[in-house]
DNA sequence: GATAAATTCAAACAATTGTTTAAATTTGCA
DNA sequence: TGCAAATTTAAACAATTGTTTGAATTTATC
């Protein structure tokens, strides 16, 4: 399927409306009219409300494999430093993608579309097995500590993150930073999830940097 | 409102088609189905679709508060011990109540309801400012570090346990363990979690046990 | 056992849902 | 310019939605 400005433009106001509403919540003419298109191009476009979705995740999850390779497959670079960059790049990626991280992660608890459902569990396991590998290499080269589970590491970044994508207001108000601007606010938030998720993995897989 | 055998027996059945199809993704004819009652029944026992998921939040959330008040308030535990129990607590709860809380991860995200909307910022509240108590305590007594960034710390603690109800069984697969039979899985997870999460606090918090 | 209240039921309700239709309009190309 | 293909439109579609109705049944109280 060829995505055009047309089709990016609808998935864009699409993505907003499930993220606020859910998809089951949001109807084909709120994203139609969202869109500033007629009712009968969503189908026209994409097929189904249901297609639409699914072109959703493939288009936004077209690059992740690409992206955390890239830097797990690079020689230069030590285990320690290719976990700190893959936390900065993931933290950086939601913090982009927030409306997209949202759908997601509904979309993980209520799995009900088996196209969206195996591109999350293929992402999966590209992340654990990619991560692992570099486990695998820092115990070698003995500078992380053996028994690492991948998995539960992973979980903590992830469910952090996310998480904080959810109780953000909130987070700016408990701890009163109503003052600052929303750009400097989002700065600030994505530099301590860098170094609090950094601390946790520095003591999890026991090195020095 | 008084909440009767028939009532909690409708609550769990939509519960649990909540968590597996989401709000707006169930209908009230399946709820009553699922409940084997009468589709008017629904109406009848809570008046709406929508107050019945405001009562099915009143009636999970409302010993919550009362449950992590006796622990914090408990003065013969050191600040330490008061987190390690809330910790397991907290874990132990999700685990019991694991498709409750899969409702409550999506509602946190799609938030139209007003009722659950204040319940769930209400439970934050009482959450954020207990333990922040607690921490206070411990830094009073120099076992605690300084300048711990309390919300920060808990959602860490909720952003992983909650994330690992989403990944659990992508993480039964990957680590191998479908021989395990499921109560036996479900315990070493939990314990897994509340080691995993311990070892962080301890780390953030800087103390020694 | 009679009576009133509470509960259960099938049926119907108006509104909204995703999708399709066929005509109208715009676009691209010779 | 002319014409076919692509796009856009308003209207209609059958199905499903949450809710209500009023009669039937059960339950509780005397």
């Amino acid at each position: 399927m060829i995505i055009t400005e047309k089709h990016l433009q609808i998935l864009g106001k699409a993505e907003e409306l499930f993220a606020a509403r859910g998809y089951e919540g949001t109807t084909v003419r709120d994203i139609a009219d969202a869109a500033g298109v007629n009712l009968a191009m969503i189908s026209y476009y994409f097929g189904s409300k249901e297609k639409l979705l699914e072109a959703l995740f493939k288009e936004r999850m077209s690059s992740t494999k690409q992206r955390i390779e890239t830097v797990v497959k690079n020689e230069s670079l030590l285990p320690f430093q290719k976990m700190e960059i893959m936390i900065d790049q993931y933290i950086d990626r939601v913090s982009e993608k927030q409306t997209f991280y949202k759908v997601m992660l509904c979309a993980q608890v209520i799995n009900k579309n088996s196209v969206v459902l195996k591109l999350l569990k293929e992402l999966k396991l590209v992340y654990a097995t990619l991560i692992r590998e570099v486990i695998t290499e820092g115990q070698r080269m003995k500078v992380f500590k053996k028994d690492i589970d991948v998995i539960m590491l992973l979980t903590t970044m992830t469910g952090t993150v996310t998480h904080m994508l959810i109780n953000k207001d909130y987070y700016r108000e408990f701890n009163d930073q109503k003052k600052l601007s929303n750009t400097a606010f989002e700065d600030q938030l994505t530099g301590s999830l860098k170094k609090h998720v950094k601390q946790i993995f520095k003591v999890i897989l026991g090195y020095e940097s």
